[in-house]
Order: structure tokens, then sequence, then C-alpha cells
RNA sequence: GGCGUCGUGGCCGAGUGGCUUAGGCACAGGUCUGCAAAACCUGCUACAGCGGUUCGAUUCCGCUCGACGCCUCCA
């Protein structure tokens, strides 16, 4: 008996724009897919967010016991400055213009991408494929497309023909637009372009002859275009239909469109049936973006060293701000969210250590049954994290209260209570424990009992003198005592 | 201009046709303490504006204002 056979999930499928019970094309697994970053720049704060948003569907998904398999792929290749002539890989581009390797571009910023996720405590996806590394079934999705008349060729370059698509298909389903509609809005671009129109979309371009990443195919040596290597990869490795198929919201249109298109015009069925989009990030109550320097990258928040906040902030207390939020919301960040959510999340880690200490009596005052339930109603309903940390700290209250003697729990029940933080806490939400004073190093406990025997004395012996020196100077190191009815405890912040 | 999402108390941030003033932070009072801190108890009762539907709307519909996203690269 697995956990999702007990808890229907509902997510909110973009598609639809409703909540539906989620059901697995194969039950108790999974297949999902994300879009991932295109390595030509440091990763960016609001990918994270999107990123983490399905960390924590992943994790939620398995720990109710589905068996995920969650594709995250890189672009490493395709991804253009624009759709035209002109257009320019991104990958390529920085390589121009630093005068390296395109491949040194994708491993300074692959590596950069991993190094921020491992930080910040993500699990990482059962396969995370490279565009470059499946240029053969790019190709082969090409030609498919082309077959079945939807793609043509013009001077080496293959693109997808959107009007004679939305002939027999309806183009524009996912993020609610018209074809005429775009028609209408379409700006005009300088430049000649191959494409029969404005709406078509690159599947192959011709390498100019400067250009160095370039592949050899039956139309050109060139290379694929952006939304394709998705639709190749997610076959490839989830299959022609799938689950759950995740992503920023700036991607719904095109990108996300441009799939459902090709899946469709390649093998005549819709790829997805769970579309989710996360929603952004802003800093104070602006979008980020490098022209108005309203910008902070992942790197600049952990280490505290920015001009927009007021001091570092621990991986964990970053994700507990974003899990605070559901995952549809436009959230801001800003330095006094950010404190709130520090100053919370220690007060739910204090809980948890506390947790570990308390003690059983005969019956319980409190509902540990019903309050698990909540947990994972609010989990079921769209993955709506905010409401699980308000039960959280519910459970901190009681845990609290039970150490103070205001109420009681039973040893079954006590159980229960631990099981459930433990698998909520760390397991789904992903936050570490940043008290390593009390469990992890002994030594440092040690001293610092030693310190909280001295102050007792002293203040056995009214030296309040020394007590408070004690208690002061331990604060200003980052120790804080915290005396209770049974004696004093510390934290290290 | 078009399409879409949204506008909640001092701040962040959930949610709902008529009790759930969600929860966190901040603030005020109390208990505890040598004094603090921590913890616990109590208080702080909002839903952009204007109309409409309804016995009743913060939640449904329309309009206005505003924010954000997409329409061109973006998670």
């Amino acid at each position: 008996m697995q956990l999702y056979q007990t808890n229907p999930i509902k997510i909110y499928n973009s598609l639809t724009g409703q909540k539906e019970v989620f059901k697995p094309i194969n039950e108790g697994h999974v297949g999902m897919y994300v879009c991932g970053p295109t390595v030509y720049s440091n990763v960016h704060l609001g990918n994270v967010r999107t990123f983490m948003s399905f960390d924590m569907v992943f994790r939620y998904l398995k720990h109710l016991g589905y068996k995920v398999r969650y594709v995250r792929n890189i672009t490493d290749a395709g991804h253009l400055e624009n759709d035209e002539d002109a257009g320019e890989d991104k990958v390529a581009k920085k390589a121009r213009l630093e005068q390296i390797e395109p491949m040194e571009v994708v491993q300074r910023y692959t590596v950069d991408f991993h190094n921020i996720l491992n930080t910040l405590n993500f699990l990482p996806p059962s396969i995370e494929p490279t565009a470059t590394g499946h240029i053969i079934e790019q190709i082969e999705l090409i030609s498919k497309i082309m077959d079945n008349g939807f793609a043509y060729e013009v001077n080496g370059s293959v693109y997808f023909d959107v009007h004679k698509f939305n002939e027999s298909n309806e183009y524009g389903k996912l993020s609610k637009r018209k074809l005429e509609d775009l028609i209408h809005n379409t700006r005009a671009l300088d430049g000649q372009s191959d494409k029969k129109n404005p709406q078509d979309f690159a599947l192959w371009k011709k390498a100019e002859p400067q250009h160095i990443m370039r592949w050899p195919s039956p139309w050109s040596d060139g290379f694929p275009g952006w939304h394709l290597e998705c639709t190749a990869m997610s076959t490839k490795y989830l299959g022609e239909q799938f689950d759950i198929h995740g992503g920023g919201m700036d991607l719904k249109f095109p990108h996300h469109e441009c799939e459902i298109a090709q899946n469709e015009a390649a093998k005549g069925v819709s790829p997805v049936n769970y579309w989710m989009h996360a929603n952004m990030l802003e800093m104070n109550g602006q979008r980020m973006s490098k022209s108005t320097g309203n910008i902070i990258n992942p790197n600049e928040l952990l280490s505290g060293n920015n001009d927009k906040m007021s001091k570092a902030y621990a991986p964990s207390v970053i994700r507990f701000f974003m899990a605070q939020s559901s995952y549809r919301s436009v959230l801001d960040l800003t330095d006094d969210g950010l404190l709130a959510s520090e100053k919370g999340f220690y007060r739910l880690m204090d809980g948890m250590e506390l947790l570990n200490k308390i003690q059983s009596s005969d019956s319980s005052t409190i509902n540990v049954t019903s309050w698990k339930q909540k947990c994972y109603d609010a989990m079921n309903d769209d993955f709506n994290s905010p409401i699980l940390i308000a039960h959280l700290f519910e459970a901190v209250k009681y845990i609290n209260q039970i150490k103070e003697g205001a109420a009681s729990i039973s040893s079954e029940d006590l159980e229960v209570l631990k099981t459930t933080m433990y698998a909520f806490v760390y397991d789904v939400l992903g936050l570490e424990s940043t008290a390593k004073a009390s469990s992890g190093s002994d030594r440092l406990a040690g001293a610092v009992d030693v310190l909280i025997k001295l102050r007792q004395e002293a203040r056995a012996n009214k030296d309040f003198a020394l007590s408070d020196k004690i208690r002061d100077e331990l604060a200003e190191v980052g120790i804080v005592l915290k005396d209770g009815k049974d004696g004093t405890t510390f934290s290290v912040n």
C-alpha cells in the first residue's frame, strides 16, 4: 500500500485552467519533464524559483511512493537570440564575445548551475539530457514533421508551418491565443526572412560559414531550433505522451505551444496531460532585469555580497521563503520578507530539535491523526506548501506546549508526529537543519554546556555581572542561550 | 494595441458565497525570569474602486484604476 493510493492529488492544469485530479498514465509511475536552463550565463534567481517549485513537486511525488522519472534538460545549443535569419545562438554568441569555445561556455555555466542547486539542496533529476547530445533524435523528428507535411525547407533551413498546422490542429490552445490574433499583432521585424509566415518557427537553421556550432543534416550543416530539443528528449525518455510538463510562466508562449505543435505534427498526439507553470519572481516589486540593475544572482544572495539585502541568507532560509508562497503566485523578493522568513524558519527548526527531547504521556490532548491528514490535504491540493507550513507551525506550537506541560502526547502519537514532521520538513520541503552544534558537533555542545554550568553557578551566587557576561558574549559569537523550566538550552545561528 | 495572471490587515502570504479574524514577521499587554531572551496566553478583524446577480459577497459577473507576464530572447 503506497501513500498515493490514499492521497489523490489535484494539479492546476494550465491547458484547461482548472485543478484536476492527477491520474498518471501508468499507475504508480510519473513522467515529468521540466525545461532547464540555457547555459550561456550564470543561473538567474528566477530560474531557481521555478526549479525549486518542481523540486518540491518531485519530492512530494516521491514521498507519496510514486516512481518518478524526472527529466530536466540543459539547453546548450539552439536557443536563438531571435528567430530571424540574423538570429544567433545564445551559446555561440557568448563564445564569440569571450573568445572561447562554445563548449567552454556550456561547461562553465553548467557547473555554476549545479553548484547553486546543490547548495540549495536540490535533488538531482533522474535524467539531465543536453540538446547537443540529441542532434540525431532532433533530425529524425524534423524528418517526420516534414513527411507529415507540416514543415518546409528554404535555403538549408527548415521551418514549422504554423498556418498549415492550424488547419487541422489548434495552434495556441495552451496560451489561449488564436492564430488570427497572432497574425494581426505580429510586429514587423527588420531583415528579410526565409519564413513563409512570421508565425513559423525554426526547426533547423543553416549555419553561416563563420558559425562554429554546426552539425551535418540532410538539409545543411547547421543546428537545431530551440523548441525542438524538448520534444525530442521528452519523447526519448518519457514517451510520446507523458504526465507532467513544467516550466516558467514565460515559456508558455511560444516555447511550450511549439512543443505541443511539434509533437502533434510528428506523432498526432498531444504530448502532455498536465501542464504546470511556475510564476515569476520579482525583487522589490519589480521584475528583475539586468538593464535596470534590479537583479541579484543566487551567489550574491547566499554570500550577502550585494547592495540589495541587509545580510547573507542561508540556503534553507531561501527555500523556506519560496515555499511560503504558492508556486502559481508572483513572489516578491525583499529584505523584509527574507528577514521574516528567517525568523520563522529558525522557530520551525527549534521546534524540530525540541521534538527529539519531549516526553510522551498516557494520552494526547491533541489530535495528531487529523493534523497529519491536514498536512497531506494541503500538499494534495496543487502542492499548497504555504498551507502545509501553517500546519507545521501548529505542530511547533503543540511541541512547545508539551514541553511547557500545557499539553500532552501519547507515545504512539509522538511517533506519528515525529515521522510526519521529518517527512515534510526534510524530505518534502528539502529544508536542512542549521543547528549543527547540538547534534553534529559534540565538542561545541560540550564546551557550551560547561559555560552554561558556570553561568548557573554564578546565578546561584547572585553574581549576575558574571552570568550576564557569559550570556552576552556567547550571543556575540552567535550562540543564544534559552532558559527554560528544565534548564538551559542553546541554539547556534 | 491584443492575450493572460493578479490586486487581501503595518509587512509577507493562504483561502472561501453566509464561523473558520489560515500561518509567519512586526507591534501591544500578560505569565515565566534576578533582568532579559526563548516559550506560552491575549489583543491587533483586511480583502483596490464603482456597479450588478443573490436573502447575503472578500469570494460570481461587468466596468474603472493599478501591477506583473506573454505577444521579440527570457524560468
